[in-house]
DNA sequence: ATCGTTTTTGAACAAAGTGTTTGTTATTAA
DNA sequence: TTAATAACAAACACTTTGTTCAAAAACGAT
């Protein structure tokens, strides 16, 4: 990749990030970013069709940073959400997030970023599902299930940033398990 | 108040409505809404600061209509989110909201309505927290709980009316007796 | 029915944002 | 060095926003 296009896009991922910090993202105006980016309003738009794009890109990245050794570790260990393996998986992804604070606050905390909500969850249904025991004795359907826990994680998250992070991964994951251990092991003594 | 002012309301909040059931909130624009609504574009502002305002004020009536009857049965029984009594309450909340199904859909089934969930889950925080069982030998700090509660609810309606409204209020209302119930009971017995 | 008040209205307004086009200038990789 | 590529500024037509103003219409009360 050409080191123009390099600088570019670091340059308006920056200032983009820098901006959400401040204002909600349906808020931030094209010609915002651009100017703080230093950019050319067709350099943006060369690399970007919409706004909506350049969200949905650092989301993905993003993503597949925090998520990067959880999704490898995966592979190596067999964790499941039902067993108490399942702490340190999600006491690492917390440990991601409280890392990635600064990307994060200004698209999670305020009332903005019902998009990164959305691209969270739907990233969180994938890392779940591969987690989820597998038991045909429930009272509540699978993706039902499913949906439960990636949003209670995404509300957790949600209330913890809210709250100024105040509580400690381990002490999250802990609250985790506290809330959706008793709902997957209820049935599996089956 | 003045039948003008009555008249110029309904047609806007119809109009609102009636547009939101086709495009997203963000999407929609003033001038659109008094298109449909057929009145002056100053009229508009004499009834409403911003676009925010009237979603605002049409939440707040939607569910007032939602939980009048909830909000009011809670004073004549005394319901507990812990016990089997819940599930009435819960029933009937979902009832409403089926019934409400029109005005609900365009705001919270798409992508859009981050703004009305807010209201929402604020709204639900509310009412639950009456219903909330006393208990201090909680694993979890009582705010995180009742979050989690209102967050599981919000959540719930949402995967309904995106998957169609395909189950009853009463098997919803079992739903969410699985995965709340659990938690809220694991330490009563103390 | 009339009268003073309130509401609605259209037209026009500046300001701000969007996404595109065009020709020019820099930068890059070879 | 050179040919390709990327960034650029300027200008574009277009949409949206929120405000102002004077005129017309609808209203409630007498």
């Amino acid at each position: 990749m050409d080191r123009r296009q390099q600088k570019t896009r670091a340059a308006i991922f920056a200032a983009f990030n820098e901006i959400l910090t401040e204002k909600s993202y349906h808020q931030i105006t094209v010609q915002e970013i651009i100017d703080r980016a230093n950019v050319g309003r067709t350099t943006f738009y060369d690399h970007f069709e919409t706004k909506d794009e350049l969200l949905r890109e650092m989301c993905d990245s993003l993503f597949r940073h925090i998520f990067s050794d959880v999704l490898s570790a995966e592979s190596t260990h067999d964790f499941s959400l039902s067993d108490g393996t399942s702490r340190m998986v999600i006491t690492h992804m917390i440990y991601h997030l409280r890392d990635n604070r600064k990307n994060l606050l200004g698209i999670l905390a305020c009332e903005s970023g019902e998009m990164f909500l959305q691209f969270f969850r739907q990233y969180l249904n994938n890392v779940f599902s591969s987690y989820m025991p597998t038991s045909n004795a429930r009272e509540v359907p699978e993706d039902f299930l499913l949906n439960h826990i990636s949003g209670s994680f995404v509300n957790m998250v949600q209330w913890w940033l809210k709250g100024g992070m105040k509580e400690s991964p381990e002490q999250l994951a802990t609250y985790f398990e506290a809330v959706t251990q008793p709902i997957l092991t209820q049935k599996e003594a089956e």
